[in-house]
DNA sequence: CTGTTAGCGCGTTCAT
DNA sequence: ATGAACGCGCTAACAG
């Protein structure tokens, strides 16, 4: 028999000795070669490199980080790719990363808003050995998030932890809510509605402060759980439309991608939008900027926070402090066509 | 001054060693303990695992891939984080992993649709021994994907590359833009535009099959550079309203991110969508679907895409074949609202 | 100054 | 249940 047991025509790739043996040196001298090439006779230099490119070979990060000691390597776990908040938050990351001295590799990996994965792509991640890590709107615990921020530098983004070894860069969400309702009051709305991130991150401090901002006017929104998804909107909007007599003026749905559901399910149901019901969504994405959506919102600067995050936890790579640091974003009232005065 | 060249207070994490002597038994015993538990003295495994818990060990990924010569690794290399089709991809391939036997670990690197960023992330990936490499719609040249693919089993995902070392998902976009092109046709157009993804995966292949299949029935239609973004979109569009003496009465975005583009910029520009023109995309994403977009498209299945692709070159990972499959995904036209008769 | 040898880092494996 | 050797690249110490 050919083969049966081992795999056809699998390379290992060629290692430090190949490339020592191909070249008639030693293997320290070609890793030096690598390092730092003035240090080596010309002669030398030449005979590694014509190695290197004819085995092809490709230094191990594997073997130089277990000797180095560091790997190079930031952990990012997104809790949704389908977000595009996000997608803006690891474009400030990039952008810091590229820009700094010794940059980090982010790695990401996504969570899929399941617990379970999330804690799954912690542990690779931390085994990997990953200098820094970052959470973009975790599913995480308090205690398990910091937990891993015992044992190497974390920060958050969009997502409040207590506890300071973790870094964390949230926007006011309170503040958030606060400016959803009084700029809804200001319009006359009084009878209306809030749907819930439910568990998500800061959507409990966005409905409190809605409701007691509204309650301070005397007035009593109604709350119903949703997500931070387009589904979570949608389904949240069936059932203030069934459960409500009347249905509300003015909806607030937890983000952007909740509002837009919100707003589907309002036209197909026969609805207009703003004049029959207004509705505000929270992030500020670029789809809610978009003429056919043009959506009344709650700026978060997404690239800024996912700069800062990334620059507070690199900084303490580099200086092995312990200590995260807090930073509070200002939202933004951001007035589109989604709203009108009642 | 205190501390300059040493960092304070950075603790390495426990090694296996340290386990061992704690727990007062060999490195080698602590090894099997964590691999295969049944075969050690109930004694031991517990003295092993209480001092595991109390050092708060974590196995090093890093040397544990060097010796077993292989990093449970899958690099995955997006060329851009904004477009959810990749989103829906990565879900396939996630669906995939999950589902199987020896999972990989999809690790993820945005390329900011940069040639040269991701040419980076190829050869950090390559150098962390990732087992197999994916590119999302890649910037990449086919040269350099050959040359990747010969070194890992590599697979792209809406990426057209010669040479038989990758395995390649792509719907037919030739099949596409006819789609595209009869239906416009069955509609009455005849004055119609496309705007092209310029370098884009499967661009020129829509370009030129829409412009064929129009061509045949006697009509040229104009075709102008553009992006598969939406600020593409948008500035083609506006490109043709500059130049042209009238609108076209249909235009046929590159993908739907930049149909969106065209449609806010037609719409700004006191066009109505599709009654003076009618609009297409491509991909149908889940924006499309959208009550307030309802975009006319040609669909591409990502999730299954990304299965396909995932299931191909893990396969290849194990079997160790080299010879990469290709396999061609039929489009579907999707009517929704933003198109009409002319 | 150029190049070599030896040993390390961490977990696995195999013979004992 | 253990010690020694190994995988791959880095580095300190040493030799030419």
């Amino acid at each position: 028999m050919p083969e049966s047991d081992s795999p056809p025509e699998r390379r290992r790739p060629p290692t430090i000795r190949d490339v020592a043996k191909h070249a008639g040196v030693s293997k320290s001298l070609v890793s030096l070669v690598l390092r730092d090439p003035s240090r080596v006779s010309e002669k030398s230099r030449a005979a590694v490199k014509d190695a290197i490119d004819e085995l092809g070979y490709r230094p191990s990060a594997l073997a130089r980080s277990l000797v180095s000691q560091n790997s190079g390597l930031l952990g990012i776990i997104t809790s949704n790719a389908h977000d595009t908040f996000y997608a803006d938050v690891l474009e400030g990351v990039s952008s810091y990363i590229n820009a700094s001295e010794r940059a980090l590799m982010p790695l990401i990996l996504h969570g899929n808003h399941e617990e379970a994965s999330e804690s799954l792509a912690a542990t690779r991640f931390l085994e990997l050995r990953v200098e820094a890590l970052m959470l973009m709107g975790s599913a995480l615990s308090d205690a398990a998030i910091e937990r891993y921020g015992r044992e190497v530098p974390a920060a958050t983004v969009g997502r409040w932890v207590e506890g300071e070894t973790i870094d964390v860069v949230v926007n006011d969400d309170r503040r958030g809510g606060e400016l959803a309702a009084k700029y809804l009051l200001d319009l006359g709305h009084r009878r209306v509605a809030h749907i819930t991130g439910g568990t998500g991150n800061g959507a409990k401090e966005r409905a409190a402060s809605f409701r007691r901002t509204f309650e301070e006017a005397g007035c009593r929104p109604t709350i119903v759980p949703g997500t931070y998804l387009q589904a979570g909107g949608a389904d949240g909007t069936r059932r203030l439309l069934e459960t409500l007599d009347q249905p509300p003026t003015a909806i607030f749905a937890a983000n952007d991608l909740a509002a837009i559901g919100t707003i589907d399910v309002l036209r197909r149901a026969g609805y207009r939008v703003p004049e029959d019901v207004s509705v505000m969504g929270y992030d500020d994405i670029a789809l809610a900027a978009l003429h056919a959506i043009d959506l009344t919102t709650i700026n978060q600067p997404a690239r800024q926070m996912g700069e800062t995050a990334a620059r507070l936890v690199c900084e303490r790579v580099n200086s092995g402090s312990r200590e995260g640091q807090r930073v509070l974003i200002e939202p933004a009232l951001v007035v589109r066509s989604t709203t009108q005065p009642v």
